[in-house]
DNA sequence: CGCGTGACCAGTT
DNA sequence: TAACTGGCCACGC
């Protein structure tokens, strides 16, 4: 599939499939590096429509407070702590501890 | 084809 | 300090 016909959901799809793992991101930084800074309520739409794709980690997806705001879109509303506390990171109250430890930017990682 | 809405974020009031 | 607002894209009705 070509680049011009993807859709800003293909893009942040994309990006979060290159998460890796123990590590976890914002809305606002996929945003950011797809060109659109604006359009971080759209990547959470696009993680809502990633829902149920096994190839995509929306788990590491958190908010710009370390909140599991998506949370409730999975199976079952624990399972996203589970995941992220199985890859090694620390959550309490449905938010992520020491976010800064663990953040990943797409910016800097991918773009160097 | 128009309108409402949704896992957000940063700046103002 | 809390509440409000604008911005942005895709999708369903």
């Amino acid at each position: 599939m070509k680049p011009e016909t993807y859709t800003f959901f293909q893009n942040v799809h994309d990006v979060a499939r290159l998460i890796p793992k123990g590590r976890v991101t914002n809305y606002g930084a996929i945003a950011k590096y797809l060109g659109a800074p604006r359009s971080s309520r759209m990547v959470g739409y696009a993680m809502n429509a990633a829902a149920g794709d096994d190839t995509i980690p929306a788990h590491r997806v958190v908010n710009r407070n370390g909140l599991l705001t998506g949370r409730m879109h999975f199976n079952t509303p624990h399972h996203m702590q589970e995941l992220l506390e199985k890859e090694g990171i620390e959550i309490k109250g449905h938010q992520v501890i020491q976010l800064e430890k663990y953040f990943w930017d797409p910016m800097q990682e991918l773009l160097r």
